[in-house]
DNA sequence: GTGAAAGCGCTAACAG
DNA sequence: CTGTTAGCGCTTTCAC
């Protein structure tokens, strides 16, 4: 295995220092355009690139940001949700655009130290989604880096956060129902925490405007054990919904993939939607518009977020005052309509 | 700022020299169990953990793969496709059992130089979907680091490459067809390239089960102008290949995403999928179950992909035996039925 | 068992 | 303008 090329080579090619050459690929200090020429001519013939590592070990930045995804890895691979997959095409844009790296990790649910950041010297974190109660959150907060947390609902308000605002979207979703006529309306999500996190707020939204339209959410029409956030989760929890439920005419829930798996079971087992049930979902991801029928959705625009996120991050790294002021980013969803909602049918309506 | 805590920190601190610290660090040489202790203690209170900069410094490894995926970053922002996420858990996971980091780059159609592969000391490239038309592809095969190859379909056989069997894929989409009794099979795809790519095997193989059914795959028929994968680009292709052709009872597309647009075109333009036109999508995402109707579609693997390739690319790394002989990792397809193929209609049986 | 010392490739003073 | 030199944090002989 040959020697790696050093800016020792390059000088010693160029017949110049080694400092020269350091100036010249960083363009600082005073070096004549003759001598730029020239040393330049050598680093292309020898195909040399300075070494991150050598760099790093003097200046602290490795121009790399984790980005730290729950569940991705190891014991808890991801669910398949488009969503972060959008939300990463974002913070890799943002980063590019910064000549910024990107390194992906997974955090499971296992104890986890996050060394790596030290290790590697990484100039930032974008944490997407853990609430206060996931086990590696305490050592996540207690890092002595930038960071920024997306969906996370923290408390602390010195914390670098992204988020969408959440109970407006869950508001939208519940008043355009109510708006339809709906008044049993079901909400199937993942369980909410501690009264706080995405889902949770999402609830919060909901409960205001069916309070507004003077309805009151009946707890059982609150299902909170869909598993995961997947369209499987979204099929068996209707299900499950419908054995000790069966006057509802609408349904809520919290994810674009979790409403496929509603509509599916739905449809298969002759219960027309939007006649029959109306169903909202929740991201506005890509398919949202393509399934049938398409989807009413609270959208987001999810790799905004994420370049949000990176900006975040990247003042902050640069010391940026904007960032001192700029701790929080909450973006504002939108209600998609589809065909997947409809008015609450007159023969419903007849029975109230 | 205050300054990184460093592995002579640690030698004072415990009363040892660094080499000893870096010794009970690696588990080398010869130290006592008391020592080893001592150490060990003086580094959990400091919080210390090795600089990986300094160590990449002497070492060559960085313990770092890349992963290039085409198109993710500014300009071509990735297609929202759920592929690349799948693909990219499976070579995390894989990274992350070995103790490896993955970093997750885009490479846009313009010059690329992959300059960080060396300034980042990076230990190996996954490669991502390029065909050798790629304008990067050129760079990319004249790096001087372990590589692997994904859906890339490259001739060198010296190259590490994870393919899907795409051809058995083909054909198992359109033997299903030719099955069901359809003749007018219609085939929607991106631009084939120059005879090989993923896109282009899966028609040969198309075209193979057509020939053993005696039908002869009409130039009209395939349709080869959808401009992206995306659900978007199956809605608008169909459109204009229904412009032109009238008596097609199948189509056949090679992705989920297309399929998804497709059938929503033709049930929303009061086209039945299945009893009039049969859809036959590939891949298998995770949503191809639960669309209505839910999808007839060649599946794959993808996150084994992921890992094989991960695998693969260690096993390069390692320089293990076991490297050489298998430089090609060929995964095969599956075909899935879904509510998006039947038989062919009656009606149009009798007009044939 | 343990330590001293020489670098790895680069940057940043400081001289010349 | 250009070169010398001292580290950055760590690994690695090679002595003791």
């Amino acid at each position: 295995m040959k020697h790696r090329i050093s800016i020792t080579h390059v000088a010693e090619k160029a017949n110049v220092s080694i400092a020269t050459v350091s100036n010249v690929i960083n363009g600082k200090g005073r070096v004549s355009k003759k001598t730029v020429d020239r040393v330049n001519k050598v680093i292309k013939e020898l195909g040399f690139s300075p070494s991150m590592a050598a760099r790093n070990l003097k200046a602290i930045s490795s121009q790399m940001i984790g980005v730290v995804v729950p569940g991705l890895g190891h014991k808890g691979r991801l669910h398949a949700n488009p969503f972060y997959w959008d939300l990463v095409s974002g913070i890799e844009e943002g980063a590019r655009d910064r000549e910024f790296h990107v390194m992906l990790t997974s955090v499971s649910e296992e104890e986890e130290t996050f060394s790596f950041v030290k290790e590697r010297h990484l100039d930032g974190l974008i944490v997407v989604g853990g609430d206060e109660e996931m086990k590696a959150m305490d050592q996540l907060l207690n890092l002595d880096v930038p960071r920024v947390f997306v969906d996370s609902y923290l408390a602390d308000p010195n914390l670098y956060q992204v988020l969408l605002d959440d109970q407006a979207g869950g508001y939208m979703a519940a008043r355009h129902l109510t708006e339809l006529g709906h008044k049993r309306i079901a909400l199937i999500t993942e369980t909410m925490g501690d009264h706080e996190g995405v889902n949770y707020n999402r609830y919060l939204g909901c409960q205001k405007a069916l309070e507004e339209a003077g309805i009151s959410l009946d707890e059982e029409l609150i299902f909170t054990k869909a598993v995961t956030t997947s369209a499987k989760a979204g099929y068996e929890a209707v299900r499950e919904l419908l054995k000790s439920v069966d006057d509802i005419t609408a349904i809520i829930t919290f994810s674009d993939i979790k409403a496929m798996g509603i509509i599916k079971y739905l449809t298969s087992h002759n219960i027309k939607v939007p006649n029959d049930i109306s169903v909202v979902g929740f991201d506005g991801l890509f398919f949202s518009e393509y399934t049938t029928p398409s989807l009413t959705t609270v959208y987001q625009d999810t790799v905004r977020k994420g370049q949000e996120a990176m900006e975040l991050l990247l003042d902050q790294i640069d010391g940026k005052k904007a960032a001192t002021e700029r701790r929080k980013v909450v973006l504002s969803p939108e209600l998609r309509l589809g065909d997947s909602t409809a008015p609450i049918a007159p023969t419903i309506l007849r029975n109230l």
